[in-house]
DNA sequence: TTTTGTTATGTTATATTATAACATTATATC
DNA sequence: GATATAATGTTATAATATAACATAACAAAA
């Protein structure tokens, strides 16, 4: 039986933020740094200084954050920050799809393929607050089918799976 | 191929909700009253005026509906009604499965099945706001399956797909 | 290279959603 | 009826988000 994942090896990289150690944090950054440069270069969209900022922040970790955790950091260094501040700046890397919004949460996390359509799914870790994206085909198919089936026409598709990551269930 | 919902006609009572006249709501509201009543019973939980009362409104309309809406309408009807009235009614209603949350919309709707098992998953429409509840055997298994491959125990489950449904479409 | 339009940010105020903490009332059980 | 527990009343405030208008930065045209 085909397993929905692509193959065990992505979900597997997917999931490595759960570990400590499990992936090189900084080079994650630099990455996700780089590809909104060149994201924004080819949409020609302003990455200003202030967009950029908050999207380092985003991305410090792989728990998702609030706006205001944002903006408490943002007062250190502008002493102007006020809320619209940092909204403004999360919409515009939200509308990019530099960042994901977790509803369940009201926070905010870095996503680490912006460039390709945006079915964001996440397994999230009640214990550490990591959030893993995930990207299963079959999960996609199951959704799109039961809508397809229903006449309904997709917009958005929110799949947000809370639990316990294997290595805080090892604990 | 297997269609993951179990069988078609059950989607199409799922979403006939979508459908102006496309179900009796009257009895609808009855039934799930009813159901709540049950339900209590067996678990020696107090259905108070109150919260039978919050219950009703929130099954006013299949359309999730925001604890300050219910609010306002409480405050017509007792004079003391603040948030903590409604937010402890829609704590005790959740916690028995009588009502689900929104994450995306911060809203309430009636759960038509609080006895069974609880993978909540909604198809929401952007135009009329009505939410349906589905319960896909297909998308459940991929998504316990994805978890089971990546380690990760699940605790709650959030699908909320946003779009359009098929009455407003047609317009 | 000034002008001009547009986009981004500053600033003040307020809306919306939700909870804390303690007092009182109602209900159930002894 | 006394007592314990659960529910509600009450006041205050926390947490999340947006409205509205002013100023500044930038980009493209004149």
């Amino acid at each position: 039986m085909q397993v929905g994942i692509q193959n065990r090896r992505q979900l597997v990289e997917s999931i490595a933020l759960f570990k400590k150690d499990g992936h090189n944090h900084g080079r994650c950054i630099d990455s996700a740094m780089n590809t909104a440069v060149n994201l924004c270069s080819r949409r020609g969209a302003r990455l200003t200084d202030l967009r950029r900022r908050v999207l380092e922040l985003v991305w410090q970790s792989h728990q998702p954050v609030g706006a205001y955790e944002l903006l408490d950091i943002l007062k250190d260094e502008r002493r102007n920050a006020q809320p619209p501040t940092v909204y403004r700046a999360l919409d515009f890397l939200l509308e990019l799809g530099l960042i994901h919004r977790i509803e369940s949460l009201n926070a905010y996390v870095g996503c680490n393929s912006p460039d390709t359509s945006h079915p964001s799914q996440f397994l999230i870790c009640r214990d550490c607050g990591a959030a893993a994206e995930i990207s299963d085909t079959r999960l996609d198919r199951a959704i799109s089918g039961l809508a397809d089936d229903a006449g309904f026409s997709i917009v958005r598709r929110t799949v947000e799976v809370e639990g316990q990551c294997p290595n805080c269930q090892a604990g």
